[in-house]
DNA sequence: TAGTGGTCTAGACCACACC
DNA sequence: GTGTGGTCTAGACCACTAT
């Protein structure tokens, strides 16, 4: 029995906050007390203890080493913002190093429903299925699944998609010139085998990435579905927001000028423009 | 004592797969056996299968309701896909329904050092600091952070933040128009007190805003931290990859055509020129 | 009242790192 | 070896929902 109940608070709460304050005060880099000192020191159990440094750990505050320790995780895990392009509506960071790829799984087979209805062709017919894994100046980044008609690429191999530009090579080997994509962006967490790929602990936040792309006839050329580390990937936009020579359209609704991730209309009831807000950071360091 | 020891799997993942298939055989909003049920069944005392069952959580696939039981999570829980506009590089879902806003917190204070040095203002400046929670059709979306340096904004009230377009009320009642916006986008997962505002569970899926606007003299207007619910929002665009006849500058490496979380250089080394991988879907249906 | 999920405990065994 | 994190158990009490 844990004698005196501290109320209606949890204590994986409490002791969840005593560790950030002790976090706080340390560098990063900096060993934490063992969990069984902690477990004495805060009067919890080793599962309630654990249960409180699982969230800051899936957090990123504070990482664990089997056999070694618990440490406060090395200074923003995060990538530092970084611009690139003037033009382009969105860029991303240069997570300055060399990008690799492993080929992880490559096979022919056949599309089956979801893919055959996202690429316009039968359930039963051929596709080239690409699992690899990319790697930044040699740890992982990304986990990326590709599904490609097989009819389009004959004689592809898994070396072509270790080395040079996917793209290049099918207008330069198979005559494909793509031409545009659609692609959609939400966030996850991590499974069992995909945070073994990448490196990280089971339900870490990740970056699901989903895109078709098609050639110049509309003709889809490929289905990718490719998941990015959340610590190390940050996609960063530069947005213009006002051209006071442009009154912008303003076709009807909203509809008309959104930007990345700005709600449209900010009434109660969806009215149109640009609307924007302003917000600041939160109480982490 | 466990008895026998199913050898290096772990138990979590065997309950987990059992509890997966299970899933993928019912419909939408049925039933799940209760937790004491399963833990006989499965031969796993109940933290065991609790562990199990969060991953299911966390991932989206099952729902728990106190004091009722579990259910299969209501089909997708992420919306659909949709598109808006055409010329703009990155839409987003129209998210059908009605935006509104509830100010959580409106109170002016100091900007303190790291707001200070984003705003371009004297940590010691005062700034008007609003928490809001943003909805549709009643349902949490969004909670929102903004700092606005007070000097922009005299006469500012929580009235304000609820009702009309903010950047139309800079306009209009301070002069100030806005010009443009850096943005940083990331993965990341809810705190407790998100969670609760959100009514989402801790540490489920959200997207992290971050976002620098200025006017047309470069001075800074607003720094926004906002966190969107991941289960109900989705970023998706429409990228255009090649222009047969823009053979685009090509200003040196990399930096000259990129597209939203569209890696640089496929290659060993960081090529440049239009980069996108294919991929496919994961054995998740 | 009875059943459900939510929390917590005390102790155990294992795998791994370091001495 | 000792100490660390990683996993698991059997049972308890609570809060909530239904009947």
């Amino acid at each position: 029995m844990g004698a005196e109940d501290s109320g209606p608070v949890l204590k994986r709460t409490r002791v969840r906050d005593y560790l950030r304050n002790l976090v706080e005060s340390q560098a990063a880099g900096d060993p934490i007390p063992s969990e069984r000192a902690l477990c004495e020191q805060l009067g919890v159990s080793r599962p309630t203890l654990r249960a409180a440094v699982d969230e800051l750990v899936t957090t990123g505050l504070i990482v664990r080493e089997h056999g070694r320790g618990m440490f406060v995780a090395p200074a923003k895990i995060t990538q530092e913002l970084a611009m690139a392009g003037e033009d382009s509506a969105f860029v991303l960071p240069r997570a300055a190093g060399s990008w690799a790829s492993r080929v992880l799984e490559f096979s022919v087979i056949q599309a089956g429903a979801r893919v055959g209805r996202k690429l316009h062709i039968s359930p039963a017919a051929e596709i080239v299925y690409i699992a690899r894994l990319r790697l930044v100046d040699g740890e992982p980044m990304a986990i990326e699944h590709l599904h490609v008609p097989a009819a389009l690429v004959p004689g592809l191999t898994p070396a072509d998609m270790e080395s040079g530009d996917f793209y290049e090579l099918l207008r330069d080997q198979h005559g494909i010139q793509v031409h545009q994509a659609v692609q959609s962006i939400e966030p996850t967490v991590t499974s069992e085998r995909e945070a073994r790929l990448l490196s990280v602990p089971v339900l870490s936040p990740a970056l699901l990435f989903e895109r078709l792309t098609t050639d110049g006839a509309g003709r889809p050329v490929e289905y990718v579905h490719s998941l990015y580390r959340g610590d190390r990937y940050r996609i960063v936009s530069r947005i213009s927001l006002a051209d006071p020579g442009h009154p912008a359209p303003a076709t009807d609704q909203d509809a008309s000028r959104h930007h990345p991730g700005i709600p449209p209309g900010d009434l109660t009831s969806g009215a149109g423009g640009r609307t924007v807000t302003v917000g600041d950071v939160q109480p982490t360091p």
